[in-house]
DNA sequence: CTGTTAGCGCTTTCAA
DNA sequence: TTGAAAGCGCTAACAG
């Protein structure tokens, strides 16, 4: 019921390896019979079927985005850049939320995105060993959002440096103990790159001869709920901080509720800054370190669909005379680790009065 | 390099018609020669190739998933719940992300998931009958969230009546210069099924005998800013309102935001309801109508999986004698509207007093 | 510039 | 219960 690719090669009275070459485009064709191609197609709304070309071809059009989670902020920009990137290059995006701590064992046993993508961005997950063979393994490229590994293309932000423009900022206003509220380094999900967030915290602090007092640090959990609670336990503190950095701006706002609720002033009482500068750090009116989530994933996805270009073009001509002049293995642009930067956004939480009318 | 059905037919000892059945599960294979396939199979390590099989086979075992957005909070639970349902019955999700205006247009011009899904779910979208057509002509089962309409199977709340919830508790608090912040009815995204809330608010006025008034509805367009923006015109007002009701959470948190900045109280001078209960609702004290988001997703999933298996069926057995008794030309279960319940959450931004410490 | 001809790796009759 | 063989609808040499 269908059109298929011979009812367009007999109406435009061409043979089927004709209107193959005039719909992908490739050179090589009459102007004339392109355009009888097109029209042929046209009218019976003919589109190829993407599985008998990529059973054809060996390609798949298709990258896989790997995500332990899709409804978190950061997750939920990195989704729908990444989307939009493929769209634009006619690529299919097969999304793979990793969720429970089985879901990724299930994902990095089965490897269901084997024979089904030409390529893979994962994202925001901290693997062990054995995870980064299997994705070697696949013998795909693949592209890391948000970590970085050798022999993988990556991108991410300095997550020490960033750490430490939120608590320079604190340490400049004057305040030296600042309290850290951060993940859980034994977190079975392990999506926790920020762990290096509490080193340029500490750096931040010995800086200006201060000591990281560690009954100042409690973990969140990355969540306003573990943000509250781990801002109960430092408001309750005999001697308690006069600022908080949160490694995350859903723990800052935790924070935030807490203060309050604890009859106390922002910034007077205690500051607060946070980390990723989402939408509604702006109605928080949060101070925090602004991470690039877009630019992050158009680079990851720019550079994975160059790589998988490449290894195309590489295969197409296999040992063709005159090789490009760099003989390595990999094209310079599609490997290597780019570290964006990030910025610090001041707002009412450390720098007063606080915009909410709370006067 | 990679194992494929034959070479596993080769070490198993049978042909890779045997192979094929073994490994699907089909019935008449020989216990023993199943356990053969299954050890060859897994010693090298082989998945069959999913193009090959959904060539062959024309099952596609992928399911699309249409949204406006994914980085808003709705749209996110329906992803992540669809995506892991899909996942546990083995289905690809092919993620659609209209975005723009353009974007929405190509989708429907070029049905890029046409011949490479099984089933469609089209989530939170108002469609108009050009684009109901078109889905129809796509001749697969379609399922709609967060709409309704004839001939497609769909799941929804009672948007009437989940904003009477809201009104009717304001109602019940005394209230009656209550005002609306609503989406746009000419949103050029038309993702606003919620357009009928406002149907509900101006029913429970009535209900009392108060009159909706004009110059207490405002647009908000979903957003926090639109929200903001929207309480800033009505705070202003002579006769400001004495409560608002939003069409959703964003929105409401905009106005919460907005209230303060003006030096009122919440909920002494202005009593706020949302909608949705977004997780930051309970962070901002909000009163608000919960829809279940994760019900709605599984529902249309379950049921758009139950269709493309029916038809799967269907056309396998091509009539049978002996047909189902329902001479309908589908199974009951797998189609008609939905429609699940709404609950209103009671919290500080309508009872006193708000838990945030701004006493 | 265009046509012919093999497959790609499976599923699915149909026979045995 | 199993095997042989015919495609599924394309792409990719290879000729011409």
């Amino acid at each position: 019921m269908v059109a298929s690719i011979e009812d367009v090669a007999r109406r435009a009275g061409v043979s089927i390896a004709t209107v193959s070459r005039a719909l992908r485009g490739l050179p090589d064709v009459a102007a004339s019979t392109r355009d009888r191609v097109l029209a042929a197609a046209t009218d019976l709304d003919y589109v190829a079927s993407p599985f008998a070309a990529r059973l054809a071809s060996g390609r798949t059009s298709t990258v896989g985005l790997v995500v332990p989670f899709v409804n978190r902020w950061f997750f939920s920009e990195v989704i729908s850049s990444v989307e939009t990137q493929l769209r634009e290059s006619n690529f299919d995006l097969l999304l793979y939320n990793l969720g429970t701590e089985e879901g990724r064992a299930r994902f990095f046993a089965m490897m269901p995105a084997r024979k089904r993508v030409d390529g893979l961005v994962v994202a925001g997950l901290v693997l062990n060993d054995a995870e980064y063979e299997a994705l070697g393994e696949l013998g795909l490229p693949v592209g890391l959002l948000g970590l970085e590994h050798d022999g993988f293309l990556s991108v991410s932000i300095d997550n020490i440096a960033a750490a430490r423009q939120a608590v320079d900022h604190l340490v400049e206003l004057g305040h030296r103990r600042i309290a850290l509220i951060g993940g859980d380094s034994g977190d079975p999900m392990r999506f926790t790159p920020p762990l290096r967030r509490r080193d340029g915290f500490a750096d931040a602090l010995r800086a200006v001869g201060a000591e990281p007092d560690p009954q100042l640090e409690r973990v969140g959990y990355f969540t306003v709920e573990g943000g509250r609670e781990a801002a109960r336990h430092l408001l309750a503190l005999p001697d308690r901080p006069t600022a908080i950095f949160a490694e995350s701006d859903e723990m800052a706002y935790g924070a935030i509720r807490e203060i309050y609720a604890a009859g106390l002033r922002i910034p007077d009482d205690v500051a607060v800054v946070g980390f990723d500068d989402q939408p509604f750090s702006t109605l928080m009116d949060l101070t925090t370190v602004r991470q690039p989530v877009v630019a992050q994933a158009l680079d990851v996805t720019t550079r994975l669909l160059a790589s998988i270009a490449d290894r195309g073009a590489a295969r197409a001509s296999d040992g063709d005379l005159d090789p490009p002049d760099d003989t390595g293995d990999e094209h310079p642009v599609t490997t290597g680790a780019v570290v964006l930067d990030t910025e610090l956004v001041v707002r009412a939480s450390t720098v007063g009065p606080t915009g909410a009318g709370r006067s």
